[in-house]
DNA sequence: AACTCGGGGCA
DNA sequence: TGCCCAGAGTT
C-alpha cells in the first residue's frame, strides 16, 4: 500500500502533467453544474459539453425545463446516451427544486442525493465545485487509478475508495484531487492502453510494476 | 452484486 | 461492427 508521502508525490506529479485540470469544470452557477454532471453519466465529457452549450442557452432556470413537454427536452439532449431517463429525471429534479428547495440547489449531501438521478458522485461534485465544501467524488477513473497505483485494494467498494482518499489527502486539496485523478485517468492511466512507459509514477505503481515484470510495457 | 439504460466515438 | 464511456436506480 502507498504511504501518505508517496501519495502526495503522486498528486504532485499529476499536477505537473495536467496543471490546469481543476480549471476545466467551471460553470457559472450551481444549477448548470448540477445539470451538466447529471448528464455526464456513462458518456464522455466532450459529448456533454457539446450538448450543454445549446442547452444552457435555451434553459436558464428550473421553470424553463418544466415549460416544455418531456419529448422536447429529450430531443434537446438526444445525442447523449441514456437521454430518455436523463430528461425525465431533470424535469422531476426541477419540480423538486421548486417545491422543496425554493428553486435553489441544496448544499448538503443528504438533500442533493434526495434529488432524482443524483447519486453520491454527482452530489460530491456539486458540493466541492459549486459550494467549496470539501468532498471527493469517486467515479470509474478515480477508482481505477487509485486501485492501480496501490492506494486502494481491488476489492474495495466505491465508498471505501472515497474514505481512503479522504484519509490520505490533505483536506484543502480534496476537490482539486478529484479533477487531477480524472485527467490522469482519462488521458494517461487509461482503462485500455495505459501509458505506463513514460509514466512518472511507474516506480511506485503496483499495477505498473506487475506489468513491467510481465513484459507488457513497450518502449 | 448484477442488471439495465443508450447514442456517439473510436478501433 | 463491436466495444466502451465524468452513474444511478431497481431487484
Amino acid at each position: 500500500m502507498l504511504t501518505i508521502k508517496q501519495w502526495e508525490h503522486c498528486l504532485e506529479e499529476m499536477d505537473n502533467m495536467f496543471p490546469d485540470a481543476h480549471c476545466e469544470l467551471v460553470h457559472s452557477n450551481p444549477f448548470e453544474l448540477l445539470i451538466a454532471t447529471l448528464l455526464s453519466a456513462q458518456c464522455t465529457d466532450q459529448l456533454v459539453n457539446k450538448v450543454t452549450k445549446d442547452l444552457f442557452q435555451k434553459y436558464k432556470t428550473p421553470e424553463d425545463y418544466l415549460s416544455v413537454p418531456l419529448e422536447e427536452l429529450q430531443q434537446d439532449i438526444r445525442s447523449i446516451g441514456l437521454y430518455r431517463n436523463k430528461a425525465k429525471n431533470i424535469q422531476k429534479l426541477c419540480e423538486k427544486l421548486i417545491t422543496e428547495f425554493n428553486g435553489e440547489v441544496p448544499k448538503t449531501r443528504e438533500e442533493l442525493t434526495s434529488l432524482p438521478g443524483v447519486g453520491r458522485k454527482t452530489a460530491n461534485v456539486v458540493m466541492s465545485v459549486a459550494f467549496g465544501i470539501p468532498a471527493i467524488a469517486v467515479d470509474t477513473h478515480v477508482e481505477r487509478v487509485t486501485k492501480r497505483l496501490g492506494l486502494c485494494r481491488w476489492k474495495d467498494s466505491v465508498l471505501e475508495v472515497e474514505e481512503t482518499l479522504m484519509k490520505k489527502t490533505p483536506k484543502e486539496r480534496w476537490s482539486k484531487t478529484h479533477h487531477q485523478l480524472i485527467f490522469f485517468g482519462r488521458y494517461h492511466c487509461k482503462a485500455q492502453n495505459p501509458q505506463c512507459h513514460q509514466c512518472p509514477l511507474l516506480d511506485l505503481c503496483r499495477e505498473g510494476q506487475k506489468r513491467l515484470k510481465k513484459g507488457l510495457i513497450k518502449q
